[in-house]
DNA sequence: TGAGATGATGTGAGCGCACACATTCGACCA
DNA sequence: TGGTCGAATGTGTGCGCTCACATCATCTCA
């Protein structure tokens, strides 16, 4: 930087200056300021910065390890976002949820100083796991479910799209809907089964109870297996919602095997949308998540809790994507 | 850290040995500094060190921005392999791969001083912006295709990938195999292309044109209605080897929609094994990228240039993964 | 015409750490 | 018992930047 200063025969403090668009510079020492720079090659020092500044203009996000459509989704729009504001973007990933493996990702983030944290974290646990580990700087956790304190809640609200889901199903004249669950430690997989429930409810309606599952298509064809036997012989469900487009792809993939057809014998809705879902055999009529919404907002919320604003809770809507896996009954 | 020094009775010196693991300090003098860290919750300031060592302990990551599968879990495993060595990772995310955008990425790399970076850059233009950039700390260009100076390369080996597929296809008796290709712009695409047309001349094959596409399922979709009027006539192909699996996954659909049998009338080959492909209609015949090994090998490769060593280019193998999608020709 | 206000610039210090060097301590052997 | 050597510890300095403050030039209006 003193290089820079003296080639354009400034002091230090006017480079910094510049550098920070402080309003009081001349037009032509900042022009003179900036040629120097630019033939010196010369790059501010992030680490003096920091040290100086005591803020290091980074942002933390843990994500799951897994390579999913939607953490992948929702990671690549906070980096943008926060890109875009002139932050830099950390990730750590988790395999495994567990409170001590989020424990210890978190205090990555603090050795690094991160300004403020992202937590995709769909299981209660990590949620759980995130509060407790207190952390000074503010974080938003992007987790359906109830609100806590101590972090800047925000989701896709999952019982909203399991309800365009289930209402969709029933406005088609089926008299109740088969819910295929995801697993019960996941916030999104409680909330889904509840906006699925609750339609019901509101309609008087019983509905059967659902089955429980994990998010896999191996899962999904299993219980499908089982399924087609019974919609064969006149005693199975009509319309079935799934918790997610990869336990939907199983079941159609099963229903095909058993030349049960869909939508004629069975109607089938999922969760996500993922890519190629249009492309399933047939079509699947899906509930799509916003992600890249979910992402920018996300940063929003962090950037202004980091500069000190009061933020609350947020839920962004997802939308029913109608294709050809789902009609009338029989 | 002298708040430290200063409850544990020693100078600022012998903490940062104890932190830094130096050997020459008494086993009950480490113990005590390492309790006054504990009681005062010390955490050692990145930045400062980061000024003092001129090190950041930070790689960057640059990736694509479209959440698809590949890119994804190279990224996680690249965190988790860096992580585990006391890396900080740092992403940044690209939707659209043009040589401005690519050089403002690296840019925010230098900016923050990043020690290594790897560029998971499935674009030739990519690789170009990248080796034109001239970045003044190793890179592992993670890219099929030929090699260059100034970086590391490092790919799965995506024409050995398609060799598989190919051959595999031929020896259930096929005389030839058709390629549905994917943009010529990237050079999984080609080396794809290559690897398949190779196969075909070492046998005295002469292969039908490859049929141009993109990566998408729509594209598939397409491509697959037009074939299957061919099929139909008895003038197709009796075997498709697809570029990735959501192509495949689209004409799939359009030759069930067309009432082709799948692999009775022609069989079909993906690449990619994305999730579900199991469980596609029929599950999909595939081959395997093994992108742990990827991340790791490029993490492991980078740090090893970092610290100075000369590395080479490394080629990964890919495997076939057989399903129900091909078989012997009608 | 001069005092005050404003804008443009310079000066010095300190952020928290690791490095090079200086010093102290203790053990061991002649 | 003194000398030597190495282990253990302390002292001072600088990394490159921003901040608070001081200074100087310029303009405005009474």
């Amino acid at each position: 930087m003193s290089d820079v200063a003296a080639l354009a025969g400034v002091s230090h403090q006017t480079v910094s200056r510049v550098l920070n668009e402080h309003p009081s510079v001349r037009e032509d020492t900042r022009r003179r300021v900036l040629d120097a720079i630019a033939t010196l090659g010369y790059r501010r020092n992030v680490a003096a910065r920091a040290l100086a500044t005591a803020r290091s203009a980074t942002i933390g996000v843990v994500t799951t390890g897994s390579g999913l459509f939607g953490p992948a989704s929702t990671l690549i729009a906070v980096e943008e976002a926060a890109r875009e504001q002139g932050w830099y973007v950390s990730v750590a990933t988790i395999r495994q949820y567990d409170g001590v493996t989020m424990h210890r990702v978190l205090d990555h983030f603090m050795d690094q100083a991160v300004e403020g944290i992202v937590v995709i974290a769909p299981q209660a646990d990590v949620a759980e796991a995130v509060h407790e580990f207190r952390a000074p700087v503010p974080v938003v956790l992007i987790a359906a479910g109830e609100t806590e304190a101590a972090t800047i809640p925000l989701a896709v609200d999952q019982r909203l799209g399991a309800r365009l889901a289930t209402e969709y199903l029933l406005d088609l004249g089926h008299e109740s809907v088969l819910h295929v669950s995801g697993p019960g430690d996941w916030l999104d997989a409680v909330e889904r089964e509840a906006g699925w429930r609750s339609v019901h409810e509101e309609r008087g309606i019983t509905p059967p109870d659902p089955v429980g599952a994990d998010w896999t298509a191996d899962r999904g064809y299993q219980v499908g297996l089982g399924l087609a036997d019974q919609i064969r012989t006149g005693e199975g469900p009509t319309a079935v919602f799934a918790a997610n487009d990869h336990l939907a792809l199983g079941m159609l993939r099963a229903f095909w095997e058993r030349g049960v057809s869909v939508p004629r014998d069975v109607s089938v809705v999922g969760f996500d949308d993922v890519a190629g879902s249009g492309h399933f055999v047939p079509p699947l009529t899906t509930v799509r998540q916003p992600f890249d919404e979910l992402g920018r907002r996300s940063v929003a919320l962090l950037l202004e809790a980091v500069a000190g604003a009061q933020v609350g809770a947020e839920l962004i809507a997802p939308m029913l994507v109608e294709r050809a896996s789902a009609g009338p009954p029989p």
